[in-house]
DNA sequence: AGAGAAGTTGACGGATGCGTCAAGTTTTAG
DNA sequence: CTAAAACTTGACGCATCCGTCAACTTCTCT
């Protein structure tokens, strides 16, 4: 007669399903509470409170609200650069690698739109917490695409480090915008951003 | 006969002295505490301490740390704001507009850096709390500026309200990592910035 | 100098946050 | 069905923050 080990693959199928739950609950609870009162104002309590569970359960999952908000910005992070590093691999020519690049980012974040918020209004604990720029590591790649680029002599020379600061911080406020109104879709605005810096890559190759 | 009453312009003298100096203390002390762990892990506790003193002085300037917050960020964004403003009027061509307008802001930044600490640090909470971009104002007033432009058919036809954002996202950034490199003057970060975005206006106008 | 106004001080009551842990509940496995 | 393991729960003790206010110090003005 068999017991039931059938209802789920794994042998163990309620316990993990509830863990998958929980855990889920807290991130969720995450996005809200940092988006609203930022990662700062934010108190253990409050991600509680948001995900309705008990104290004690919250500490099974995480040990305290870094941890929390470090699972949100890595996991979000690591999917963008992931998407990022694909579309600049496929890149043909510099014009694709940037204009390629932007839409994969307004897409990505048209479709996580509480990443974005994450960001906008976090962007300094980001920094500080990850002791990266707001777009953690991501900005790092584009600045080694942009020397690589510049070595091969697919782009003017120009100062790479600075580049990657403009680009991110431009597509950071551009993103913000882009959610604010309703009449600009992730295509325009990669466009836009597009031809604003492969406008500004030329200038600043013949001075 | 007679008092003393040249000592000073004022007449109470002390008194105005040391309301001047304890307002400067929290000031300072905020500028350290909000550039430190942020706007919203800051609590008026902190700021107290940091000014060495006592709780109920504190609360005879400020009823709140977001006063103080406030104090900050609008005293030198009014500051910054009138120097662009100044050197707008006297723009006498779109290449100085831009690039005059980026050398006055790198420049302020390189003499009151605490400024730019605090502004990248809690860019967030700035857009929260003045739900305005993180420069406060100055953005609505270059967006303005470049529609004014367009219409005078200064520069091509272009999304001013993009522009605007992508300049003040890039602006930041560039400014933050000016500050953290030691081999980039406020005349470099212009020139550079200001390249790019001309650059790219002459793009966006000529698809 | 001396009285009164102005300002400073820090201890206090009340509120909230923190992480823990004993008791209770649910799930698994035999 | 039952016992043990796994997990959840929320009350508890301690820490910190908040804004106030009576006592005290400093300044002003005559």
């Amino acid at each position: 007669m068999a017991a039931k080990q059938d209802a789920s693959s794994a042998s163990n199928g309620r316990r993990e399903a509830t863990k998958e739950r929980n855990r889920e609950l807290i991130l969720s609870a995450g996005r809200d509470v940092f988006a609203t009162v930022g990662y700062g104002g934010a108190t253990v309590r409050d991600l509680i409170r948001a995900s309705g569970l008990a104290t004690g359960t919250f500490y099974n999952y995480f040990p305290d609200k870094e941890s929390v908000f470090m699972a949100l910005v890595e996991s979000s992070a690591t999917e963008l650069r992931a998407k990022l590093a694909a579309s600049r691999a496929d890149a043909t020519s510099p014009e694709t690698f940037v204009s390629d690049g932007f839409l994969v980012f307004f897409t990505y974040l048209a479709n996580d739109p509480t990443f974005l918020g994450l960001l906008g209004r976090n962007a300094g604990d980001v920094r500080a917490l990850l002791d990266e720029p707001a777009l953690g590591g991501a900005v790092e790649e584009l600045d080694r695409d942009l020397r690589d680029a510049v070595d091969r002599g697919d782009i003017p020379k120009l100062d790479a480090d600075l580049m990657a600061a403009a680009m991110s911080g431009a597509a950071l406020e551009l993103g913000l915008r882009m959610l604010e109104r309703d009449d600009c879709t992730p295509e325009q605005a990669a466009r836009f951003a597009a031809d604003l810096f492969l406008g500004g890559i030329e200038r600043l190759g013949n001075p």
